[in-house]
RNA sequence: AGAGAGAUGGCAGAGUGGUCGAUUGCGUCGGUCUUGAAAACCGAAGACUGUAACAGGUCCGGGGGUUCGAAUCCCUCUCUCUCUGCCA
């Protein structure tokens, strides 16, 4: 959410920032928070000073009784009628004008930094810089979604897909055999990872209340997105962003805290309503998948030096991995709604032909911290601080990318990084 | 799931209708003392809103109510603890 104040004083700022979104009715939706604000600060500086006078007979009733003056203490009551009646119509009005504004606000993303670049989809996203050589696959390669079916052992494919329909539905795979220990390597080689890097490790509930899904503003409007329980009013995290991050809502963090740097494994549930085409076959997409995500909490002036680390980060674990990635730059109109900032990681998947998104590092500035009430003493005062996070990396997607790219007639070859987590160097 | 108890400032813990934003202890910060530290002593310190700055207003788990006045009384929701039951 972004600060009042900030669009009361950056109207123009605010106006460009939406328009690098392609953000629609911007000056209306402005002019409306504007509105409401002014309709809200009069509101409330009205209703005070009735409270005000009004405590002030209080207390004053309160001495008359004290004193045992009865007859005039009774008068003094009769007085306060007129005021209980006007607060009560005030309180009221303040409360709608509230909800009113919050409405508003919670509709409107966040500014995108000033390198952002303009554009509308991601056809517009800056390519940051590519590394690495794209493989050169033998004749009859395979896209993973048949090499996994190639290797067929005890009975099965070590991604199972239709059993994976039969417990749960399309997109939750079972990993069996090489499958299921080349996930569990990758999980642990991306935390033993973080943590060399400074990161310390949690492991958090997956599934949050809706307190939690405000706080780093999955709600309201992305509920559909996620998978909720209704009995009990709890939503499957659709990253661990979610639980780590809120793990500092209603927060003023000591400044000797301060960055906080956190990395877990969660899975994480989607429900990808309405995003089933063409290229998610295989491991493409997935209702459920296991991802390592790296949150961390920032002093605003080292916010964007802590993005570029853990854009760094990231692009290690791909070249240790030994897969060939580029780095985007999101474009304003393909930012997520509450970054300011967002590189987007991509590895070649050289069977596909394509380049598939394995992880999305974000600086969110005080967006996420203003509805989290996530803040630090600094300098004397009181302020929001700034929230990060990436993942590092998401499985699926590697996992197809590996299949692929080191792919021989003779079978796949492990990166020697994950040779010691997984216990076999090829699947064949 | 059943029965009971409870929710107060960083923590502990008073306060059961009238200057209570809230006694006190611990912890924290500043100072005195000391070569330095400890101890002791003195002092400071909540959040939100609002104002040019004062003032003013709100906040004792959330919401609602009674009252001139609520941390204190009533209703309701949530959560926590103890016991019983069940169970990784």
């Amino acid at each position: 959410m972004l600060q009042l104040n900030f669009i009361r004083e950056n109207k123009e700022a605010t106006l460009a920032g939406l328009r690098k979104r392609y953000f629609a009715n911007a000056e209306a939706v402005v002019d409306e928070v504007l509105t409401l604000d002014q309709q809200r600060r009069d509101t409330q500086r009205e209703l005070d000073d009735v409270l005000s006078q009004s405590n002030a007979k209080a207390s004053q009733i309160g001495a008359l009784m004290k004193a045992g003056d009865k007859a005039a203490a009774e008068t003094a009551k009769a007085e306060t009628a007129d005021l209980k009646a006007r607060s009560k119509v005030l309180a009221d009005s303040l409360r709608q004008v509230e909800a009113d504004l919050q409405s508003v606000l919670v509709t409107i993303p966040n500014i995108p930094h000033s390198s952002v670049p303009e554009g509308r989809s991601a056809d517009d996203n800056e390519v940051v810089l590519e590394h690495g050589d794209k493989p050169q696959l033998h004749e009859g390669a395979l896209p993973h979604w048949e090499l996994i079916k190639k290797y067929d052992r005890d009975g099965g494919p070590i991604i199972d897909f239709e059993l994976g329909v039969k417990i749960s539905g399309a997109g939750f795979p079972v990993y069996k055999g090489k499958g299921a220990r080349i996930q569990r390597a990758m999980i642990n080689f991306f935390l033993d990872e973080a943590i060399k890097a400074g990161y310390s490790e949690v492991q958090p509930p997956i599934v949050i209340n809706e307190d939690s899904g405000f706080g780093t503003g999955q709600l309201p409007d992305k509920e559909g997105q996620m998978y909720y329980v209704t009995e009990d009013k709890l939503y499957l995290i659709p990253t661990a962003e979610v639980p780590i991050t809120n793990l500092y809502r209603d927060v003023i963090l000591p400044e000797n805290q301060l960055p906080v740097k956190n990395v877990g494994y969660t899975p994480c549930f989607r429900r990808e309503a309405g995003s089933w085409g063409a290229h998610v076959r295989g491991l493409n997409r997935l209702h459920q998948f296991d991802k390592v995500e790296i949150v961390r909490v920032e002093k605003p002036e080292n916010s964007y030096a802590a993005l570029e680390e853990m854009s760094l980060y990231v692009q290690s674990l791909l070249q240790k991995l030994g897969l060939p990635y580029r780095v985007l730059r999101l474009c304003g109109g393909d930012m997520g709604f509450t970054s300011a900032l967002t590189y987007d990681m991509e590895v070649w998947s050289a069977a596909q032909q394509r380049w598939l998104e394995v992880s999305s590092v974000s600086n969110f500035e005080t967006y996420q911290a203003n509805r989290l009430k996530l803040r630090s003493k600094l300098e004397g005062k009181t302020q929001l601080l700034h929230t990060l996070n990436g993942s590092a990396l998401a499985l699926p997607r590697i996992l197809a990318s590996i299949l692929e790219n080191n792919q021989t007639p003779e079978g796949i070859k492990i990166p020697d990084v994950l040779v010691p987590y997984c216990g076999f160097d090829t699947i064949s």
